[in-house]
DNA sequence: GAGGTCGTTCAGATATACTGAACGAATTTG
DNA sequence: CAAATTCGTTCAGTATATCTGAACGACCTC
């Protein structure tokens, strides 16, 4: 909590840490963050006060809750962005073909960034929405993993940076091969009977810039079709992606949206 | 912007201030955020790379832009919402039975916000994620107000409030008689065929706590029957509600979820 | 290669955020 | 029903941390 702070920051520090902590607890009052975060009780009011001004919290009742603003922001932020735009089509009729759950991931430096969501069945695996998870720890990783590999091996094009790949066992080796040669991955929760087939969106160039996932009961028709079908919906994302860049390219090279090509 | 401020803040502001341009010029630079709040650049370098330290915004090529952490944030707002878990899954039948679009709607004040979106066509009426829409201009506004008038009716309860339904003429009150027998109300969008079918969510003492409406294309099946679908999942989901508040009155009585009562 | 723009850093001066105590109100205890 | 506690809020003073302005280095443009 209490960084080395590198650069000059300070209060909106305990602004968002307040925040944040109603937040975590779902709403709070002003003694419980002040003795939680050891501040003072007036100086807790006050941003208090600040966030409420701001609209970022509600005051109803002697309890401070976090408001549906930052919904509203991030809810724009993903609703702007063409990834989303590109794949909205594919993942409803995605998961009305296959009546499963379609999870559509953003690629952020190292990790994968759960940002929309359609279909839903009683006991399917929760996913939040934003929910940020290493791409060593979801089924996204690996699949986005081989296909960089891919990728690279077309083209060296930048550093290799930071990631573990490079000295990896045969095992996983061979299991790239095989997401390789399939394009898309398979995972089955333990616990579960469902099957979760994941694919990465990647542009025209190779740089990754998500992953869209599809979830079935285990009891579901057919268990090829789903994979299959996620493959068609890749392939249409990512011919409506490019196109999308193509155009925006052609009329205003300002700034392209969030190609953290690095 | 520069408010009389009648409480104690000053620079958490400036940063909301400065994220919120972030969001609405989807990413800017140093001196464009300067020169547009009329701050000091290196006052807005300040703020940025606190924004940048707590997650809430991305640094790369000297373009800053708001991270996914809002979306994250608000995503566990939602999700955590009773409201959205008891109409998570009529929400996902009703959009496939009738092949529409499922909005799910929280009332805040005199607002509506969109939480949850299931279903989608191109070209049906694009409702932002978190979008806050007063009650006197959406389509929710009328089949609420029309709601609250008729548990008012049961029992005086509360004050009347600030809201100028007293005075309303004879054509709107026939349009709420209209509303309150059939259960829902239609819209039908000018320049677009589709019809909006709107019905409101509220629990057993009467309270309002939201709306759900279905969107379907003009050209879909019987009209009606998207209107009776939707009547029964309103159904099923007050139901799926008031079971969640009674079992967590009885287990702990501390701080019921958003009780707006007023 | 020169001019301009942009991002970043630094030290000083001013403003302002934090502290502590006290008040009123609401809630709980006896 | 009354007393005591808890909670939220307000207020003035002090010390802190924010803001300013200029200067440096990097990048892009002409």
């Amino acid at each position: 909590m209490a960084e080395p702070s590198p650069n000059r920051v300070g209060t909106t520090e305990k602004s968002l840490t307040i925040l944040e902590l109603l937040q975590q607890e779902d709403g709070a009052g002003v003694t419980e963050v002040a003795t939680t975060l050891e501040m003072s009780k007036s100086t807790v009011h006050s941003h208090l006060s600040t966030l409420v001004d701001c609209g970022y919290v509600t005051h109803h009742d002697r309890q401070y809750h976090v408001s549906t603003k930052l919904l509203r922001l991030g809810g724009r932020l993903r609703d702007q962005s063409p990834l989303y735009q590109a794949a909205r089509i594919e993942m409803k009729s995605l998961a009305a073909e296959t009546d499963g759950v379609v999870h559509l991931f953003l690629k952020e430096e190292s990790d994968a960034t759960m940002i929309a969501q359609e279909g839903y069945y009683p006991g399917v695996r929760e996913r939040h929405l934003g929910e940020r998870t290493p791409l060593s720890e979801s089924i996204v990783g690996p699949v986005m993993l081989a296909e960089r590999e891919r990728s690279d091996d077309g083209e060296p094009d930048d550093a290799p940076e930071e990631d573990d790949v490079s000295q990896v066992d045969d095992d996983v080796r061979d299991r790239f091969d095989r997401i390789r040669r399939r394009g898309y991955a398979v995972e089955t929760r333990s616990g579960s009977s469902d099957r979760t087939f994941a694919g990465v969106l990647s542009r025209q160039d190779g740089t990754v810039m998500g992953a869209l996932t599809v979830t079935v009961p285990g009891d579901s028709g057919s268990p090829l079709s789903a994979g299959d079908r996620l493959l068609e919906a890749i392939e249409r994302v990512e011919l409506s992606l490019t196109s999308w860049y193509d155009s925006q390219a052609t009329f205003s090279p300002k700034h392209s949206w969030h190609v953290h090509s690095n």
